[in-house]
DNA sequence: AGAAGTTCGGCAAACGTTTGCCGTCCCGGC
DNA sequence: GCCGGGACGGCAAACGTTTGCCGAACTTCT
């Protein structure tokens, strides 16, 4: 419900204080010299008054809006979100607002908001994705910084920000190594998924470094679903029957893989250790048990993105890729110590998994 | 990576195509009567210069900005991004752009971040929270159309979107009758939750309207997890062994629910049919058996808020709170002819799979 | 009392558009 | 040949700020 008719402007302030449009700028903006009193009554009045300046305004004039793009290309999801708030967050302290875009993949519809967002001039550009894969730089050519997130620029000079996935699941392996398994497994999602390879990858390599082959005859690329989780850890078992720890591509996959050793009567973690990926807390902690798990500690990503971004548009550019360390997060299902005490179940496995399609 | 020193203005344009600015302005909005030589021309300047119209100046003489602001007053999660999605995909066809502020609860941060919406000169304002709560109206005086979605304002005259929840209720239960059972129970969150009271309410006085009493002695009260979805399963099956239906008041309650039937030697649905709440996709797919569960449509329900805002900034509100339906997902945990057809344990039938489209 | 310096605050241009008004030119009709 | 009218397009004000410059008044010193 507006008060009245218009909403205050500088001159409103002005007249009523009885000075100038010019001075009641510089009371608000702490410029030049003014007069204790004549301070003190401008800013009265304008409290008064309700005054708030026009940003557009101000942005017509400083050649500055004061605000970012955050263009999501993919779909806003579960990876990209958290992103997102990390950059809103760090971008909303410094008074920068953000216009959200949620492209949904539709190459048009990117270029819609590219031009809109260009129209009102901002100041700066955060691209993310759901996913890892590099994806081609903006069809235009922008003429404001822009930070890849997540999904980083196929072009290197480009500034990216996106987590070290395979760091993380060195993390994992070495974890499950320094707790005594040797006989490690790894089920995945699709082959062609960058995090899905590089994770991988990175897994084997650490596990031929310590002389242990991956358990399983090597990696297995399925779906990040908890149904290919159950799948394959049927399959990994009965190829390797003494497998003693699971590393998992995702939660969802790990939540489908502990569900079946229960079934089988494996207890974990005693028999077999279990290790993630997402740290996805309502998955993790509501496994049984809770999962130990990789955290790519997306929040932290966004809110580097917005710092690089930021500096960028202040002039001193960070130009290339970024890669941000994930962390490990600990819990039962790796965890000897914190393992139900509890023999495996009488032989009541109460259901072989169905197969569903 | 700027082309040039600076953006191309309008005046650019006209002077390259030897008109005044003003003509350009009328070329560009189709005003007055141009020739059309004159008028090709002054479109090829503009786009070999690459021109895009400066919308700070545009707002700042029009006086509307075409952005909104997408206040998120308890933090942006499951419930309020959908929502927030729906808005901004409404929006954006209508040229409308959307500052995304999330407060994450703090009440300093959301009359930070109103204020400077409120300088941004935005057109309108979605307020949004994660639950369905009530929510005392906005501290100050706002004075562009306010929409609140999801969490209703507790001023009637103020406009509120939000999801029929009772409604949800009812059609779940309605469809447990329907499907012939007689013997319903109902496991749900926090009896402080808004959520859960009204749902449980209409559960019970849909099943009172039908003769049949709640099972295992009415709602069962507890928190939105798993693990309580759990526990609760055994209490209402040791307190009610003929139970045949549970209705449930989210996804993860009745994940939690069917995996103690399961475990316990149940079969769902044929057994005990269960139906849950949100239709979280990853949550009620993965569940065995997949889950029939109520949508909120919340993805509408920002649809309808946006709806509401434009109607509102074009003058014409409709004040007052708006409810909308849900609707029921029907899969393969309570209906019959879906079930794998599996007796308890006694006599061992093929494991059939059961088909989904 | 006059000079010099300081403090305070007004003036006006500038940012990039849009739009109403008005002038000019051309055409056709008488 | 003159007049009326329509087509075309320029001019300038207006939107709400910010800021450099300048003038007025006051203070202080000699």
């Amino acid at each position: 419900m507006p008060s009245e008719g218009r909403r205050p402007t500088i001159v409103d302030v002005a007249r009523l204080a009885g000075v100038s449009a010019g001075t009641v700028s510089k009371v608000l903006n702490e410029r030049g010299s003014l007069r204790e009193s004549t301070r003190r009554r401008v800013l009265e009045t304008a409290e008064t008054l309700g005054f708030r300046p026009n940003s557009l305004a101000r942005g017509l004039l400083s050649g500055r809006s004061y605000t970012v793009g955050l263009l999501t290309t993919d779909h806003v999801g579960r990876f990209s979100l958290p992103v997102l708030l990390g950059a809103e967050d760090t971008l909303g302290v410094g008074e920068i607002s953000v216009f959200l875009c949620d492209s949904r993949g539709d190459a048009i519809r990117e270029r819609q908001h590219l031009r809109t967002l260009l129209a009102r001039r901002i100041d700066g550009l955060i691209v993310t994705g759901r996913r890892t894969d590099p994806r081609p730089p903006l069809p235009v050519d922008v003429p404001v910084p822009v930070v890849y997130a997540m999904a980083p620029s196929t072009n290197p000079a480009d500034m990216s920000v996106l987590p070290d996935e395979a760091g993380g699941a060195e993390l994992a392996v070495r974890h499950l190594l320094a707790t005594g398994r040797t006989r490690i497994a790894h089920v995945t999602g699709p082959q062609r998924h960058n995090s899905a390879r590089v994770r991988a990858e990175r897994a084997e390599a650490v596990l031929a470094e310590a002389g242990r082959p991956m358990a399983a005859g090597g990696p297995r690329f399925g779906e990040w679903s908890e149904r290919w989780g159950r799948q394959a850890a049927q399959a990994v078992l009965r190829e390797q029957p003494d497998c003693d720890a699971i590393f998992c591509g995702s939660d969802q996959i790990a939540r489908g893989v502990v569900e079946i050793l229960r079934e089988l009567g494996r207890v974990v973690p005693t028999d077999v250790a279990v290790v993630g990926f997402d740290n996805w807390e309502v998955m993790a902690t509501a496994a049984r048990p809770p999962l130990t798990t990789v955290d790519m500690e997306l929040a932290a990503l966004g809110q580097a993105a917005a710092e690089r971004l930021r500096a960028a548009i202040d002039g001193s550019p960070m130009p290339g890729a970024q890669q941000l360390p994930c962390t490990l997060v600990l819990r039962d299902s790796t965890d000897p110590t914190l393992a139900p005490v509890r023999a495996p179940r009488p032989p009541k496995p109460p259901a072989k998994a169905g197969r569903r399609r």
